[in-house]
DNA sequence: CTTGACTCTGTACAATAGTACGGAGTTTAT
DNA sequence: ATAAACTCCGTACTATTGTACAGAGTCAAG
């Protein structure tokens, strides 16, 4: 497969994927010695459909690279890709929880929304700032 | 409140709280009309607050615009409040969806991990690439 | 074997999200 | 009442994540 065809099973312009070349986030493979195309393997097509779908939730480029070094392969030290699998899970389950305060105080939102008059119910703020709001009297 | 306290108490610095005001996140409080500091009320801090954990969260400042924009109150339209939060509900749901599936994969990696030979078990990229693994025969 | 489409390299431009700084005015602590 | 600290305003610089383009080489179809 030659780089346009890489970019247009991706999704993606072919300066993108030159750019995650760069990045180092997909191998060039090397130019052939007597002159012609690059050719690139199946492989890249899947790593760079992963990069673009975990863009749209919410990782960096950086987050992504280091999603992408986690790999059992023989090639591989098995506890230290264990660790860091570990903090990435632990950064994202903390991320779910988050995202969850939002669903549900949009939830909240949706259903107070036909039956008010003027309560000024459930800023989205509140679903974040959830902690401190009963600083004494009540207990959770 | 001036400016300063507004960054320290929110963990920003005050240019950050300039920066939101020009794109309109926070409102700018007006100048006292016979010189002196702008004064800000404690809402600014718990805006600024929610705009850094929902960026934690992977929202763009647009996107926060948008989800701070949904409030419940007398002057809004009640319909329209309700169908962008369920716009906005239906996003973070799809992302929820997302995110659960990377935090799988790095499940099955942790565990996969201590016993295992040469099995290449468990790159990331299957946590999203779910769809289109077997179109036809086993030969891949 | 020419023409058009594609590749390769490098550089430049763009949008988002800040961060830094200069110079003037204001407040406050000593 | 003066110096330090802070505010205000404008501009400019940074990093991330691309996009666009110029000019030369390469491939493949008619």
């Amino acid at each position: 497969m030659t780089i346009g065809k890489v970019a247009k099973k991706s999704g993606v312009g072919v300066e993108t994927v030159r750019f995650y070349e760069r990045k180092d986030l997909v191998a060039q493979p090397p130019k052939p010695p007597f002159g012609g195309f690059r050719i690139y393997p199946e492989e890249t097509v899947e790593r760079i459909r992963f990069i673009r779908q975990a863009q749209k939730l919410g990782f960096s480029l950086l987050e992504i690279k280091e999603l992408l070094s986690l790999r059992l392969d023989p090639a591989s030290n098995c506890a230290d890709i264990r660790d860091r699998a570990q903090v990435k899970l632990n950064e994202i389950t903390r991320k779910i929880v988050g995202m969850k305060r939002i669903q549900t105080a949009l939830e909240k939102l949706i259903t107070a929304c036909p039956g008010q008059g003027a309560i000024q119910v459930c800023s989205i703020i509140d679903a974040i700032e959830a902690p401190e709001k009963t600083k004494e009297g009540e207990k959770s």
